[in-house]
Order: structure tokens, then C-alpha cells, then sequence
DNA sequence: CTGAAAGCGCTTACAG
DNA sequence: CTGAAAGCGCTTACAG
């Protein structure tokens, strides 16, 4: 592989000229130039970054650790960031921790060790942050995405969960219902209040929070159908579940079915995001439209301003969600007999 | 950020010395190892793997570069490629070509000039290579996925497309069905054979191949849903239709509901891969398990090897697909008057 | 075992 | 404009 001195040598210029012709910062005489440049399409030379890195400390290469690459939306997500990467010259080193802190720990170390620029982070459920707290400190600049790290104050993205279960809630008490479930990640991520906006929401409607109807598990398809079969379990189940995420949403429909139930007659279901598969299901999923491409976007943006600007305030960007009503929380149809239950 | 200069002066050795116990090559006292060890916690020192991989002319860095994340099954083949990649202390950087040509050339010269150790990439639909030639030529190490490269002689691992198609005509043929469409990918790229394998169960069953059933697009949803439409409009549309990938499959779905034609009755629907979410969609999906985990896990180990050994002979892999029957093929239904034209 | 030194391939003041 | 040279932070023969 060419290296500049070799190309310097085929041009009978300084490696000095060659750097500046490829970087244009300083100007080099249209003669030397056009030499170089003829010598560099020969040797098919491609500049080596490394050293290039080494030099400047900049890489141009971001970390985006996502916690888990099962649930679809991430990839809506990976494109947004890599959107505004593409735009601003920089790529992105991928991992998926599955959720689990050993590996995102080790993620975060590794890509240290590369000098990343900065870090896109879907936090690992798991109160400790130390190694987050430290990339930070040690000058990487992240920012964390979908979930809020509580006591760390980093810049964030977010949807506005808020919002989100209060339009659930809402749209299912105007349905008559008033068991309503919640099947929820981890409780000790942020994610932006969903639970106490769930809990709150369903006291303005006078309906006693009954914590028995709350499953806190991981966010995978497997999670929703083993926190399902669990919650149908209950003596007096749900007659409508709130699912934290799509995958599950499709766990708890497959609950559903081992147990003979069917959506939305038994049970009316609403995920939290809204994958390019819902309006295709049976039933057709009513869900949140998640601005996964958004929040993977801004938070690039929000990165790449920090980036350039370590000193900026740290802001918390908190992204609109809209409930979209299809077929599985029952809206076209009238309630069944276990609605009037006390 | 400390340097490893830093860490030799506290713990008052040479840089040489740390660096051997950092690597463990050369052996090192107890007294000092354990004394700098302690500095490197003291400091929290990361060494720099830029600098090393200068040295060391060695990255440890794979790009992975692929058509369309929107294509959920490509999530599997990630994390098949990562989990070989992790094992092996290797990581990724990813792309998305969207299928375009000059974004691939963009990728792949950028990768170059980031010293990638290796690539894996499923090519962009397109009949000029060169980019990916000469990569090859200048001492990286590329594997296909999913797409074999005609005329470049790569490693490479797919899928059996060639079983899979004629398992689905086979299938279909059982079924009473004689018009069957095809919405493919682009034509120039070899997908083992789908398409020639499609026409040739037709023919030995007997029934004509018909040109104007089959049409080449892209592989999104959109794709679909304008191909469903075009295919929908002919005089004498199909009875079944065989989708490259489930998101044609999907757009096909919706093409026929536009079209007010319900599917299995209408029109019997195929897909080339199985998503997570096949079995949950109205109606549920006959589809090929498309082994993407393994494309993307075997594809790594090919490429690893490749790297470890550039000398040994290029080898591609096929692996096995098979079909799994549900609704949307209409296996379970009788077949309705249309199947009886001649 | 340990240290001093060269070198990986660039960029960037600094002289001219 | 152009070139010679130092230096980014490591690794690795080579002496001792």
C-alpha cells in the first residue's frame, strides 16, 4: 500500500506538498499540484487515517452502543445517526450489548482505546454508570439516547414517554377499560417517566394504581411473553396491557394465544413504538409512532455540536410521540363483558 | 489522556516496559509489573490503539457494509458477524449503502484509508465492481454476503436460493397454481440462482415460464408495493407471487389491499427470509428461514481466517434455507375458481 | 529482565 | 509557494 513518501518520491515533491495538496489548507502551485494528483490516481494511494488520527487526535469515528439490535426501531435509529454522520464526514463503530452492563463496560473501554470522537449510548439497564461517567470525564463526550441516565447529566435524547402513556391511558379509559397492565424495562433507567406518567394518568381518572398490573422485565420478545403469561396469571388480569416496546408487544401477543386469549376481544394491547410491520399484523398494532430516526439523528447532531464545542451546556432534547390507533386496542369494537366488572 | 509515557515515568520503568506488560510477550518482573499496573489504574490509562495500530499495521477494525438496514433480517446478519467479531477482539464499523453504487465506492475507499483489516459487504445492486476489485487487489481482504459478485472470484457466503426457489414453486405447484409472479432484485447481482431456479421448477412441472411475471426492482417496501401494482395490472395476473424478501412482501401485501384482492384467496405470497414478526402478520407468512445469523457469523469466521491466512483458496458457502408453511401460501385453503383457467 | 532508540505515516509550524 | 524536521503514542529488535 502507497504511503505519501512514496507518492512525494513519484512527484519529486516534499511529503510537506503532498499533505497539502490532499488537505487544501495550504496552497500548492497548480503545477506541483496537478503532478501529485496524477501520481496519486497512479498508485491508487489512499492516505492512511491511522496516522492521520494519530496526529491530529481526531478520528472521526463515533461509538453507537445500542442495548439491543433484536428490536427493530434501532435500526430506524442507526440510520438517523449514520444520516448526520454521512453529512459530517464521520463513521460510526457499532456494538449491540444485550442489554447487558459487562459488555457495554467493556464496549465503552474499547472504544476508548480507539479515541472515538464521541459516544451514541442506549444505556445497559443497570444502576451503575460509573464507566459512562468516567468516559466523560476523561474528555469523550456522549450522549445517551432513548433512556436518561438518572444523576449523570449527560446530554440526552428522548421521546417524550410522558406523553406517550398518558395518550395510551387516555385513549383506553375512553374505551371503558380500567385494568390496565403496564409491561415496562428496567425501572431503574429514566425513560422520561413512562411508569409515573402511567400511574398519574390513571388517578385523573379516578382508577386506583394496582402495582400487581406492572411487570418490570428486559424489552426482548422472549421478556413479553414469559412477563405475559405472568400477568394472565393474575386472578383478576388486565383487560388492556401497555407494552414498553414492539417486541413486547408481539411476546405478549404470543402469551395471548397460548392461553387462548384473543386480541383485542380478551385483552387491548398498545406498543410503544411503531415498526414498519405493525399496520400488517393481526390484529394491527395501535401504537406510538417512536421518533427512533429522529432521536438517532439529533442525538448525532447533538454529539457532533459538543464535539466541536465542549463547553456548550448540556441539553435534554425531548422528541413529540403520537399515538397511532389501528385494530389491537379494540377502538372499533364494542367492549366485552369483562369491562364491567367493578 | 494519559500516554503510556506518563505511566512509564510514575511508575519509573521505560516505555518499553510497560508496554510488555501490557502485551505479555515479553516477560516482565513481578515488582515492576505490579508497579505498573497500579500506575495504569492510578491513571485510568487506556493505551492508544491508534498508535499501536500504526505500528503494528493492524486495525483490528472490520467494516461491514450493507444494502438496506430497513431489511430487518440484516439485523440478524449483524449480530452474527458481531458475535464472531467479539470473540475474535475485532470490531465493526457499519454502513448502509441504501443500494447505492457511489455511496458503496465512498464507503469502500474511506474504509481503505481507515486500514480496515477486512470487509464485509453485501454489494449494492449494480454490474461495475472495480472498487471492490481493487480493494482486493491493494490487500484487503473482502467476503460477499447474500450476493455473490459475478466475475470477482471472492469469498463469499449465501443462501441456497437456488433450493429455496424451487422449494416455493414446488410448494405452490402443489397447491394448483400455474400463474406464479416473481418480484426479484436487481438482475445482475448472482443470488445463487433465484430466478434461474424459478424458471426451471416451472418448466419441469411443465408450465411456461411467462417473462412478464417476473419483475426486477429493488428489494424495499416501496419496491414492492409499486411492483405488486404493475404485477396486479396485467391482463392475466398471477395466482401467487414469490417475494425476494419480506419487506417486497410486505409492500406486496399492500399493493393488494389497494387493489381490494385479499391474500391467500386472491393471490398466494412467498418470502425469500423469515422475520421475527412472519408469524404474527394477517396473514401470517410463508416464508424461508433465510439463515442471515449465519451469513453474517460464518462470513466473519471466512473473513477472519482470510486474514490470518491470505494465501488460501477462495471458498463460497452455501447454506441451506427451508420453508416454512402458513397462511399467506394458502396451504390450508382450497384453491378458489381462478386456479382452474387453463 | 530492562532501557534507549528507531520507525509506523502522517501534519504542521518554521525557514527560506 | 516549498522543503526539512519534529512529533503524535505506540512496538520491537538490539544491547546490556
Amino acid at each position: 500500500m502507497a504511503t505519501i513518501k512514496e507518492v512525494a518520491k513519484r512527484a519529486r515533491v516534499s511529503v510537506g506538498t503532498v499533505s497539502n495538496v490532499l488537505s487544501g489548507g495550504v496552497p500548492v502551485s497548480k503545477r506541483l499540484r496537478e503532478r501529485v494528483l496524477e501520481v496519486i490516481q497512479q498508485l491508487d494511494y489512499h492516505p492512511n487515517q491511522i496516522a492521520r488520527s494519530l496526529k491530529i487526535r481526531q478520528t472521526n469515528l463515533i461509538g453507537l452502543i445500542v442495548n439491543d439490535t433484536r428490536n427493530p426501531v434501532i435500526f430506524d435509529l442507526l440510520r438517523g445517526a449514520e444520516e448526520a454522520a454521512w453529512r459530517a464526514n464521520y463513521m460510526l463503530i457499532v456494538f449491540d450489548t444485550g442489554d447487558k452492563t459487562e459488555r457495554e463496560r467493556h464496549f465503552v473501554s474499547a472504544l476508548r482505546s480507539r479515541r472515538v470522537d464521541g459516544m451514541l449510548l442506549i444505556a445497559a439497564g443497570s444502576s451503575n454508570h460509573d464507566h459512562i461517567a468516567a468516559a466523560e470525564e476523561s474528555g469523550i463526550p456522549v450522549v445517551c439516547l432513548e433512556r436518561e441516565l438518572s444523576g449523570l447529566n449527560l446530554d440526552c435524547v428522548v421521546a417524550d414517554a410522558s406523553s406517550a402513556a398518558r395518550q395510551c391511558v387516555n385513549h383506553l379509559v375512553s374505551l371503558g377499560h380500567r385494568r390496565i397492565g403496564l409491561l415496562d424495562g428496567d425501572p431503574n433507567l429514566e425513560t422520561g417517566g413512562r411508569h409515573m406518567s402511567f400511574r398519574q394518568t390513571l388517578e385523573e381518572h379516578n382508577i386506583p394504581y394496582d402495582r400487581a398490573l406492572v411487570i418490570h422485565r428486559g424489552l426482548r420478545l422472549e421478556d413479553g411473553f414469559e412477563a405475559g403469561l405472568e400477568l394472565l396469571s393474575r386472578e383478576q388480569r388486565p383487560t388492556a396491557v401497555l407494552a414498553a416496546n414492539s417486541l413486547l408487544a408481539l411476546g405478549f401477543l404470543n402469551a395471548m394465544k397460548k392461553s387462548g386469549l384473543t386480541c383485542p376481544e380478551d385483552i387491548a394491547l398498545i406498543a410503544f413504538d411503531d415498526p414498519i410491520f405493525a399496520e400488517m399484523l393481526h390484529p394491527s398494532l395501535t401504537a406510538i409512532a417512536h421518533p427512533a430516526f429522529e432521536i438517532g439523528n439529533q442525538g448525532m447532531e447533538l454529539l457532533l455540536k459538543r464535539i466541536v464545542d465542549p463547553g456548550q451546556r448540556r441539553s435534554k432534547i425531548v422528541l413529540g410521540s403520537k399515538l397511532v390507533i389501528r385494530e389491537s386496542s379494540g377502538s372499533s369494537r364494542t367492549r366485552h363483558a369483562s369491562e364491567s366488572r367493578p
